[in-house]
DNA sequence: AAGTGGTCTAGACCACCAT
DNA sequence: TGGTGGTCTAGACCACTTT
């Protein structure tokens, strides 16, 4: 539990203390993206600490990427940034010369179901527990490229729907409408043989090189909120990565 | 061009001037890797520079990873870390519970060639300018799992000898027996077919799966040092990425 | 005990932006 | 013009490590 003041008795330094009081409230959507916060002598006078350690703590939020500051203007919840997500790895094109289109969608299937013990392992749920199971094929100019399923844990998604789905990116939907904003995933890639009946549904031959991608999306707190398998063709395809 | 001194009339913040002085001393070697640096006071002397201006400067070249720094004992030259690099790529075993092994190496070619096209053109050299090209297998726990090929600028690696890469790890060679510190890398994955000559090499038929892997390797100043292209066999082994 | 980095303060001055 | 964040200073106190 986060408390909503500063204890000047904590081992804790101030600023990281301020740290986490931001971070809640960003957490409860009291604070929304793209919303202007209080300004740092607002802030040291709500506190009762320095504007030196107001502008610490906000110094490490930024760089974490959770807020952004303009000069004259004032600091803000950044928006949940998905550059780096599914969509930015695939390029079109061996060459490499055009940026990434952005990918289109089919569902094939939509259920609601009980999570095996593989996929209940992965998303840490309860025996017994469900999940949505959605299967869909994925499109970049109107050609097929991928086939993916995902699972989503019933209580978090409740009530989300096929049709709001549609062709439309996930994430986004996600932290708008259920308040859990994907910040980071873990993706192990693997090359395949490709089954036959994903082979007729990404109209290639059955001997057509494949990679299979698992990733893992974690919300606040590492917790994890989706997987999702694709298994996807290489014709033309290329997943990109930068390592720093 | 960096000066070694602080300018007061220029426009640059001083404290992002004491960053690059700093970066400078590194990336010339003349403050190496584990080596203290001096304290905080000293340089505030030694520059001019209030303490607090010192210990901004510090924190950005924490931030990003070039020094650290130990309460009571001083500020040092990081390691180059190489910890996200191939090795942690690859994981052993699809349950993914050991942690990785370091692969070994085999080479099967050494030669120094006139750069293609291609290779000129990543590597940004000029027509006629030379190349290392190598040749080797990889191998996990005694398993070949990758025929690797790898492209240095000749005139980066002058004296580069077949011998001293012996069953090493290049990126710790390229940095201190070269001054070539990798520091960031672009990568592209893609399924593909395995060739005959490369399936009997990693000892596979010709039907297994494999992911191409090309990496071009940059060193400071965003200069590309290494370009390799990889064939990896999907059998047991995991690409692993986590995203942020 | 002396030296190091880590935290925190109070205040100055500046560049930038909205009004 | 007043408010914002960005830079910079000078100094205090603390925790930690070495000598």
């Amino acid at each position: 539990m986060v408390s909503n003041k500063i204890d000047f008795t904590n081992e804790q330094p101030l600023y990281m203390q301020m740290v986490e009081i931001i971070k809640q409230r960003v957490i409860e959507n009291s604070w929304q993206p793209g919303m202007k916060i209080p300004s740092e002598n607002e802030m040291a006078r709500e506190f009762d600490l320095s504007v030196g350690t107001i502008k610490k703590a906000l110094g490490v939020l930024v760089n974490e990427g959770v807020l952004f500051r303009r000069q004259g203007q004032g600091t803000f919840i950044a928006q949940p940034d998905f550059s780096r997500s599914f969509i930015r790895f695939f390029r079109y094109g061996m060459t490499g010369g055009k940026p990434s289109e952005v990918p289109g969608s089919r569902i094939l299937k939509f259920e609601i179901v009980r999570a095996d013990t593989e996929v209940a392992d992965i998303l840490k749920l309860g025996p017994e527990e469900k999940v949505y199971r959605i299967k869909r094929v994925r499109t970049l100019l109107d050609k097929p490229f991928a086939v993916e399923e995902l699972y989503l844990p019933y209580d978090k998604f409740q009530g989300i729907d096929k049709i709001a789905l549609g062709n439309k990116l996930l994430y986004p939907i996600y932290s708008r409408e259920f308040s859990v904003p994907v910040i980071w995933a873990d993706e192990y890639l693997q090359p395949e043989t490709i089954r036959q009946d994903t082979a007729a549904m990404l109209e290639v031959d059955e001997r057509t090189p494949v990679i299979c991608i698992e990733r893992i999306a974690y919300t606040y707190g590492d917790l994890p909120v989706e997987f999702r398998r694709s298994i996807c063709v290489g014709k033309n395809f290329q997943y990109h990565i930068v390592i720093r």
